[in-house]
DNA sequence: GTGGTCTAGACCACC
DNA sequence: GTGGTCTAGACCACG
């Protein structure tokens, strides 16, 4: 849990958004559980201080987490999508943008379907983050 | 065809790079269409012309596109889908993400299914890139 | 009465002296009413002690508590408004910074109005602090 | 214009996202107009480019301005309030504060009532803030 | 101890 | 030139 690839193209603290984000959605990261301090985390995987509290801003303002003053910060309890028009036409754009070079790379329908499919599937079947709560 | 959204975090020249690969997909390029040229385009949409020379690059790179010297650049003829596992891994990754970010919208997994199942009859019923030179 | 929310971003001890200054306003506390001790306060509500402390000093600098050494804390009988120019100034400032959130949340210069009425109403007729006294 | 105060609580950050929303609702900043770059304030009023970038990125965040990539920031040519009802909650809550505050410097409902319709008109008497835009 | 802010200075991608 | 990210190191308020 919280490895993260400085040569990557995408930014450090982006790539640790998306690991908390998909680690409570594989159940390995439950609501109400403590995430490590921004010191901690930042010494654990040697990425400065700073990276690790931009990371944990932009969780909390996508209230994926919320952070206890003095105390640390913990996974949201209740985490309430708000799916605004906005939104889903960004999600429906990535998957768009994702079926572009899923075709590019030779996939067909079928293989893509099941490409999802087996996703939706490690992510435990669960039908809306509302479920990780229970 | 050929809109930019100078606004957008995605750059302007991968914001064409996917416009091309899309068009082609569905079916408004067709594999030996001839694009307008770097400076053509630059005027026509009011872009720095080095954006298109360098989006232009890129879909060359990606063996979309080729240019004859003198010619002009023109929708590949024979694209070839080369499924390195590497490149496979990345689609997989693109999707890894709209899942997530799904999720958390609030999209259930049929939900997600449907959209992707529209996404790709959007693109029409060809099976795969391959197909497109048909 | 007295409930706090460690995850909202303004402190905890603040919280506690709003809802202290809102219950006069309100009536729930009258002038000579006394407050629970520290302690007690702490363990009611599960908060440190030295925060309840902090908020407690800072309500008696504002002169809207008064404690009595070894007899508790008690709601001030006598307070008395001192608009000094700072005071006020802090103040139109408060609702400056609220006019300008409203607006941005989209609410006309009516709504504004009416929602400040209605905030009016709902601490009472009282035309102001030193009205509660009688 | 962009003035701060490096001493006042309120952090410089925030100071800066402030002034653009009232100067935005006040007319001396009109949609459209471009934000000096982040180096260019930074040396301006003598802070750490860091800090303005922080507040640019809060105002975009907030649809109050855009990035052009390459070009520069500039006021949001078409802010949309998407008046959520948790944001609404929120600016009744500033209200509340300060009207709490407004009671306990002394004033007035009438005197309350006449500081906020002059802190409207200072703000032009637009109707909201898509008025803006006209 | 916790997170939050700020500075200084560096490097990068994009246009 | 623009904004975006990262590091290093410092200071502060809060609990």
């Amino acid at each position: 849990m919280f490895t993260v690839d400085p040569t990557s193209s995408v930014p450090i603290y982006q790539q640790l958004v998306e690991q908390v984000k998909e680690g409570v959605l594989k159940g390995t990261l439950t609501p109400g559980d403590r995430l490590p301090s921004v010191r901690e985390l930042a010494t654990m995987i040697t990425i400065n201080p700073n990276t690790i509290q931009k990371a944990y801003q932009e969780l909390e303002r996508q209230n994926v987490i919320e952070t206890i003053r003095g105390r640390g910060t913990y996974v949201a309890r209740n985490y309430k999508a708000k799916p605004d028009e906005e939104r889903l036409a960004l999600v429906a754009e990535m998957f768009r943008r994702s079926v572009v070079e899923a075709r590019y790379a030779g996939l067909s329908s079928e293989e893509i379907i099941t490409l999802v499919k087996s996703i939706l599937v490690s992510y435990g079947g669960r039908e809306s983050v509302k479920d990780v709560k229970d």
